[in-house]
DNA sequence: GTTATTATGGATACTAACAATCCACAATTC
DNA sequence: GAATTGTGGATTGTTAGTATCCATAATAAC
């Protein structure tokens, strides 16, 4: 299980529309350069980004992309979810086999189950849930901040070695 | 994004051999039965759990699989780990791509970089950290004692109708 | 030892998702 | 009107996951 390249493409687009924030727009063509991607295929990615509302785009000379929203406001659960789609991490095939009888199994003529959920299921939940709550967390702009403290910290080295 | 199948049929394999923990083998028929799922596909599957050390086996009659560790001892990450194998959610494939030089970029001059990994993976490797340690934290013999909770208060609840 | 049973591993096939490209078209600036 | 730029449809190749079949090896029971 892994993230698509999609969602690797689509995080450093939105990156790097955020670090021209107010200027201009950025076309494909820049975009697909600096992200080392075809244009072709990077633009099906922008198509998306920009269907979910997560940036804007303009046709025509001196058109392109720019972030639709602040990139405090732009999570990374955000851009997960509009490439790899709003799916569950797990889904259990065998809701209708025997296993799940024998885990609520009180004598046979048990009314129908109100934990009908299967608790392989709820495990998995709750990890996602985990995860989703920390991607939910951080933001692009999480990502320039922290590329401004490297900076800094690289400078301050710097000085300090010469 | 999604688990696979073969995870799923894991998991719940699992949680049947525990539950018939140190009374006798389970071979791949009543198992495979009982997940609704072919006995060739399920063997595969636990050939791999047997590789890896989940789980024993017995061949010729009377043979079939056991658990080779307390419940309490197999993690959902174990499991996962040995169905999908050791990889990251998460890689990034644009590491030699300029935008990873305007993260980081000093003057143009700037020495090779420590912090040279980048910034979106480090996110999102946080998100597997948080996923990871959850999975680690629920074995097969959490399900085994939810699964003995649910059946108890099921059993009250009738006998407070009654 | 022979037979029935049971797991193992190799080979193979099918399917769906992902990755990638190309092209015709629409919108916009100059 | 011409050049530029994004959009959406169609198409193709590749890979991982799903699934099956069969020959083989190991073991228990007789």
């Amino acid at each position: 299980m892994q993230y698509s390249k999609s969602t690797d493409y689509a995080l450093h687009a939105l990156i790097h529309l955020a670090q021209a924030e107010g200027r201009e727009n950025i076309g494909i063509k820049p975009l697909a350069h600096s992200l080392g991607v075809s244009e072709s295929y990077l633009s099906k990615i922008m198509s998306k980004l920009r269907q979910d509302g997560l940036v804007r785009s303009v046709t025509g000379v001196k058109g392109g992309y720019e972030l639709a929203r602040p990139p405090r406001d732009i999570t990374f659960l955000d851009v997960i979810q509009v490439i790899e789609g709003r799916q569950e991490l797990y889904v259990c095939s065998n809701l209708d086999s025997k296993q799940h009888r024998t885990y609520f199994a009180g004598p046979d003529e048990a009314p129908p189950q109100r934990h009908d959920q299967c608790l392989v299921k709820r495990v998995m939940d709750g990890a996602q849930q985990q995860m989703d709550r920390y991607l939910r967390g951080h933001t692009i702009q999480t990502v320039l901040d922290e590329a401004a403290a490297v900076r800094s910290e690289e400078c301050s080295s710097r000085r300090t070695q010469a």
